[in-house]
DNA sequence: GAGTGGTCTAGACCACTCC
DNA sequence: GAGTGGTCTAGACCACTCC
């Protein structure tokens, strides 16, 4: 319980010393090249248990005093790691209760990800309609972009989402085939809420950062069917890359948006 | 020199003690509804002599042993404070050197807010073509998004932008005549630079956030002459609203892309 | 060597939650 | 009242920069 585990900084003064970690303990040794702090060694062992389970979505965390027992620490070098990993919105913090792990479970976690916000009125979630679900060999453009070598396994998804019943997104979804092994489509057509809720509770797989490319492009005839519009309606081709822990990405999603009473929301800092 | 400015917050133990704040020095004091941390009042009196030029853009900041003798808190107090900036990007911390007040001439700084990538190279600076610079009444769409009155004073530009030659993206900008008074189609002409720089060393208006919404369009015959593209050609169209300290709106950007050979690029966290 | 921000500790007390 | 995260202090030492 308060050993400290494998530590991939070969400085750390806490592993070092297996004692209290004063700064300066080891003194002796070298200012080393790739000196990591501390915190950074503790954020590191707390992601290794968020990603392992040993924490699972929507747990709480040990107390801060009781990971720095466990760590050999102080309380100040804990929170500094459990800072970062909550910016990163790893974990979740509330005064008086203690820290959580995050979960796609939950109101807030829902337009993480989906940025298209309502012209007027309130952002809710979209129902999903299935139009395909079926596994594949992946492209050379997939392999490229999911890490996968060109030919191997992938499950395929397309789907329309609707607004208050209006067809506004469609959506091509890649998935590599080992991490998903078992996703059906009567499994998805069944579960209610987000796809990443379902990804973390059933398959261990927690996205945590995507990045995207948006492009504008003219609706051909299927799209625009399946989204109720003139075929060259303008749409926003969206091409999402998600990211699990040890940043490996684990799904492309490309999506064409409506903006006709829609809009793509951004905040610039 | 040392003593506490006009403080935004009442329960601040700094001002009310005028000397050493222990947390518990004024401990008699209610636990009041609108408690406000130490470090956030330290940080609004940094941010206030950052918007009132005691230190400009580019410029040194006091250090962090001189701000907190200066307000009579503790290093560890003015370093939270001074995170909290850094992490908006009003200030850049550098290591052995200071504290530095950020500012938009800086090759980092120009792609906080243009999010247009090319699809193959590296990023670069765009040039500006202006087509037109006049000054108007404010109409009512553009009045309600600068929190003006409709028939107010504005600005009004329209430039086109092109990346190695080729033109990319059309733009129309307002800006409140009153806070951009004396900007002439002249100097825009002749400074190089992003417009945010000029913005911040002639006018001394800072633009420090900004929100977006995208569409996706079809040219019109204007803007697809202007972008040497064919009519009804799908373009991003983003509308912008940047702000300045006090999230004051100073600046409506409506900006059409072309998306050919760039993309707009998104991280998500 | 002097100055800067960066890390780490130990200890005190606060606001908030739950009982 | 006990437990949690949140704030604040004072002091030590570190990595880095500039001279």
């Amino acid at each position: 319980m308060n050993s400290v585990p494998p530590n991939p900084n070969s400085n750390s003064t806490a592993a070092s010393t297996g004692g209290v970690a004063g700064a300066s303990a080891g003194a002796a040794a070298a200012p080393s090249p790739t000196f990591s702090p501390l915190y950074q060694q503790i954020k590191a062992l707390i992601t290794q248990s968020l990603q392992s389970g040993e924490w699972k979505p929507g747990e709480l965390i040990p107390s801060e005093v009781e990971l720095a027992n466990r760590f050999k620490v102080s309380q100040g070098t804990v929170r500094k790691a459990i800072d970062e990993l909550a910016a990163e919105n790893l974990v979740m913090r509330k005064q008086g209760k203690g820290t959580f792990v995050s979960t796609h479970h939950e109101a807030r976690a829902h337009f993480r990800f989906l940025r298209l916000m309502p012209d007027e009125g309130v952002p809710h979630y979209p129902e999903s309609k299935f139009i395909e679900v079926k596994r594949m060999r992946a492209p050379a453009d997939v392999a490229r972009l999911l890490d996968l070598k060109s030919g191997d396994a992938v499950i395929f998804i397309k789907r329309v989402q609707s607004f208050d019943g209006v067809p506004t997104i469609v959506e091509e979804l890649w998935l590599p085939g080992v991490t998903f092994k078992g996703l059906t489509a009567e499994r998805l057509v069944e579960y209610k809420g987000p796809m990443y809720g379902l990804f973390e509770s059933e398959f261990g797989t927690r996205m945590i950062r995507a990045t995207e490319k948006i492009r504008a492009v003219c609706a051909g005839a299927e799209d625009a069917q399946l989204l109720h519009i003139p075929a060259d309606t303008p749409l926003l081709a969206s091409e999402r890359v998600s990211f699990t822990y040890g940043d490996k990405a684990v799904e492309l999603r490309r999506g064409l948006y409506s903006t006709e009473r829609h809009h793509y929301h951004n905040e610039l800092n």
